[in-house]
DNA sequence: CTTTGACGTTTACATCTGTAATCAATATCA
DNA sequence: TGATATTGATTACAGATGTAAACGTCAAAG
């Protein structure tokens, strides 16, 4: 139940937690070593995020010796899936293809991604509907209604 | 030169935002009656998150009478774009894929945008490699070499 | 066994965000 | 014209976040 709430993440922490995320698990010391090839944050800053992480049941402790292996409590997929899903319920429902468009425009996919999608896009077109409302008004209104007056 | 930042925008003025932009500007009377309609925040907290859109420069306000229409500064596209850009800039290159592809799934897409998609897709294939590494060490080791262990 | 280092914990503080009451100026109704 | 409603501005305050120093404790080196 009570589920962890990525999406609450922030930046900084996404840092981490990618580092964690591909190592596996990693020490303090090993995620230190890594963020600092990156950023000039100290040890004491990067302590205290991997602290709030812990705190926010984003990751776990093991105990090896006294010292921690830090380790994801929720997978990276749905870490990220949740936070993009999060992100588009602010998008205008009309607009959304285009965002997503632009995304694929200006992503490196591989062979396999392209041809993933465009299977489902295959699918998918069998049922799509012309058009999609815009949603940004209760009353309703859609864009179109506004915008060209 | 100095720009808007568009990614700093929270939950909350992107609801705002939202209106403004589709009624292609609005008076704050118009926003907080829309906004009241799906969330319980007080009249007096919509006018702080007013303010703080105007300060953060998303909003510019035209004086009609002694009250505002308020105005969007960004163009919601480009609002749009940048911040989910933004937000891909945290993920795991190699995992960019599928997240976009749990995107098109969920999202109701039109014919025409599938139809854009599926042109884009068929010219990326062209060009695409046949595997995206993963970017989230700089040691360069990618998401495999330490997963499969 | 003592000194030194590594690591997790506590404390600190400015800024941002969520949430809202109050105030001052103005416009509108009586 | 005076009372009242509107609206933008100011002030408030708790919690989250960025950023980091200092502290206590255990382990390794000497």
């Amino acid at each position: 139940m009570n589920e962890t709430d990525v999406t609450t993440m922030t930046s900084s922490e996404w840092e981490l937690m990618r580092i964690i995320w591909t190592l596996n698990g990693a020490s303090s010391r090993e995620v230190i070593d890594e963020i600092q090839r990156k950023r000039d944050w100290t040890e004491s800053t990067i302590k205290t995020l991997l602290g709030r992480l812990v705190k926010k049941q984003m990751l776990t402790t093991l105990k090896e010796g006294h010292r921690f292996v830090y380790q994801p409590a929720v997978p990276e997929t749905e870490a990220m899936d949740a936070t993009v899903s999060e992100l588009f319920t602010h998008l205008c429902e009309m607009k959304k293809g285009q965002v997503i468009l632009s995304l694929i425009e200006q992503v490196t996919l591989s062979q396999s991604d392209l041809k993933s999608m465009q299977a489902l896009i295959t699918k998918k077109l069998e049922t799509a509907p012309e058009q999609v409302a815009c949603n940004c008004l209760t009353t309703g209104g859609t864009c179109e209604n506004h915008c060209e007056d």
